[in-house]
DNA sequence: CTCATTTCGTTTACATGTAAACCTTGACCC
DNA sequence: GGGTCAAGGTTTACATGTAAACGAAATGAG
């Protein structure tokens, strides 16, 4: 059943348990972040990059950071922080301010409003996340999950290793 | 380590464990899928799209199949399908027939360009596979990640439930 | 048969991502 | 200080995804 219906296959030199792990993996990919992401833009009307961004700004000190320092945190590219950060700035959920040392440079600064759009949209995610995902998991799922991420990020650039 | 490198934090009200396995996942999406995805590039010049199409195709009866039949099968859009398709018929690697019974459709058929191609990158593609994903985890893991993947995925729309 | 409805696939308008070229500005060396 | 190089961001050109409108062909009711 599961490793017939096949979105990816492979001529596959994986055995079968292999095989149905990667294509688990890559149809959770495709199917489960689509949901929420559907989910996220109905309740709050955020992508979920859009939330990325607010959630890593509120967790800075000052609800503030420089450019650089959030592409690097949130693995994004400079480009594509740059660029989003200016569609978020037109909706009026951040702000550009010059920075303080570095005339180079700006900072963002999640304005009033991002603060309070990621603060209503929060709980609503957290449950999306709980319905499509957590929560249909057991306690060892989770655990393995989390170690399976460890374990995979570990050997990929652009990790702490 | 890796709960507090946090590329998207939410105001968790998830668990630790929950919480890791969650990001865990979020980030492996992120990185893991575009280093495989480097790889393929690199050695076969082929998007991981393109290598879905190619090798969907591939397992068809007559490395044919309808432009509707193929996008449900893979579960993309039909319009996302019919874009690349289109795509990947300017590079030769599939050509669009017409239908045989059905006057409003067209087939897709696997040239023999395309065949050659995916022959010639699955070894590769699978040992990129096996190198950042499948030689990395444990028996118990990949089955658990196979298990994991089928418990989400059963309660999603598009699939087979 | 003939019109209304569905189905199939394409197209249009647009959102978003990437890589690479490009300005500034800061840092460093002499 | 003045020249060279690195760093921070933006911009350009382009690849790719989506939703919705669209046109053509099949289907079905009367």
């Amino acid at each position: 059943m599961s490793t017939t219906v096949v979105a990816m296959t492979e001529p596959h030199w994986l055995d079968d348990e292999e095989f149905r792990a990667w294509i688990g993996y890559r149809r959770m990919r495709l199917l489960l972040d689509a949901e929420i992401a559907r989910d996220l833009s109905r309740d709050a009307n955020l992508s979920m990059a859009d939330y990325d961004v607010l959630s890593a700004l509120s967790a800075e000190p000052d609800h503030r950071r420089r450019l650089n320092g959030l592409a690097d945190r949130m693995l994004w590219s400079k480009s594509r922080l740059s660029r989003h950060i200016g569609r978020m700035e037109e909706r009026g959920l951040v702000a550009r301010t010059d920075s303080p040392d570095d005339g180079r440079g700006a900072d963002v600064v999640l304005t009033a409003l991002g603060l309070r759009t990621i603060e209503e949209a929060a709980p609503d995610h957290v449950a999306s996340v709980r319905r499509h995902f957590v929560d249909l998991l057991s306690r060892e799922e989770l655990v393995a999950l989390g170690n399976i991420a460890e374990k995979v990020l570990d050997r990929l650039p652009g990790e702490t290793a």
